[in-house]
DNA sequence: ACCTTGTATTTTGTATACAGAATTTTCAAA
DNA sequence: TTTGAAAATTCTGTATACAAAATACAAGGT
């Protein structure tokens, strides 16, 4: 996750499996928004489009199902997952809890090394701001918010706050606001890395929450 | 999940494939001890015990790895996780706060029949207490916080409380602690159905917080 | 025309076969 | 005995084959 890290890395050689592979490769399909939501998976087509046989590909489909981003409907295919506005708020209700809990936790557990490490990110993303590059932001923007879980070193908040992410991204690469919204993000990750460095933990799981409240109105009318 | 309620219940047979089964069947092995965390799942032994192909099996096992239940290990075989204390800490810090969050939404969306029903639910307990009664109350208990959840009305919620329960399973099981946790448990259900029944949205979610981090003294010493 | 019923086609679910890794065993040499 | 390499065996990953179910389609009856 930290490439720059002086943590010793893992040397292996990392093979991937086929199934992860065609997960990962399915995930970015319903990201990058190939595969509509609501739209059926057509197994025959997609297997030979990947050049995989059924079995890896049934088994990812299994894992993204776990995951929550298809729904797979015995012996009537599979769909991709449509979220409703109340799916959405619900996600983002439950984030804002789980992002402020991790902002409080932060502030007592992270490294001061680690907070340079967030502003170093947060000022990135204030370069890609002034530029008007919309898909690096975003990019750089899902990882502040990961790294953040990551301080709280609660691997499963982590864990969730990843997953609950990931079903979110579709909708929040489409629904990514008006100017008006960016620069009111873009505060608000100003007044996070200011109660950050403050390790005042209360004030950055304020803003955590409010953060991801604000979300919920720069994403809701594209439901 | 309420049986004997009034809303009209569809008919359908349900038909379960048999990676559902096998899934299933691999997680009550799991709970009830008899695949034990940190070995290996033999496939092929398991295959032929429970009669069916290593297809269904396989997407049954990336089921239960995409939950958290089992790790596979590229080439290497899957293995029932094994969860640390650290891992039991965070799921439980976690909890606490969604069942925190889920108390005090409750208090604001739950329907007075529904609070009666916990009411009843919780008298359910108390009975199977008086008789020590442990495997019913215990069974009972993981219902009462599923129904709390439930009562959220957020989706997610229940799913991501359901999801960290079953993977905290095991180790409730054993670690079912002394009489003197066991009494204190039944106390705190009983501030909490107080607190629920006036809707007091900050006790009872202060009470939850606290039930949640009481249960880790309650484990942490079984592992 | 529209619904029904039976048939063909497609699609899904499961079993099995095969290839390539990893593990275990064997056996010889230090 | 211990060590190391090679062979044998066992497992895992993937492809494919077959069966059962669902869907689409067509013919016949109302």
């Amino acid at each position: 996750m930290d490439q720059t890290s002086t943590a010793p890395m893992s040397l292996q050689i990392k093979k991937e499996t086929l199934h992860d592979q065609v997960a990962n490769r399915i995930r970015d399909l319903i990201i990058e928004g190939y595969l509509e939501p609501g739209s059926r998976i057509d197994e025959t087509e997609l297997i030979d489009q990947l050049g995989v046989s059924r079995t890896p590909f049934r088994e990812a489909l299994r894992t993204l199902a776990a995951e929550g981003l298809v729904v797979i409907r015995p012996t009537r295919g599979s769909v991709v997952r449509k979220l409703s506005g109340a799916d959405v708020f619900s996600m983002l209700e439950v984030l804002g809890h789980l992002e402020k809990l991790a902002g409080i936790t932060a502030c007592e557990r992270a490294s001061d090394a680690q907070i340079a490490g967030m502003r170093a990110l947060h000022e990135e993303m204030i370069a890609h701001y002034r530029n008007r590059d919309r898909l690096p932001y975003y990019k750089l923007n899902q990882e502040f918010h990961s790294r953040l879980a990551a301080l709280s070193g609660n691997e499963t908040l982590q864990e969730i706050q990843q997953n609950i992410q990931g079903r979110l991204k579709r909708i929040r690469f489409v629904g990514n606001g008006s100017p008006e919204f960016w620069a009111a993000a873009v505060a608000e990750h100003d007044e996070m890395i200011a109660a950050l460095e403050a390790r005042d933990g209360d004030t950055l799981g304020e803003v955590m929450a409010r953060h991801l409240s604000r979300t919920w109105d720069r994403v809701k009318d594209s439901l």
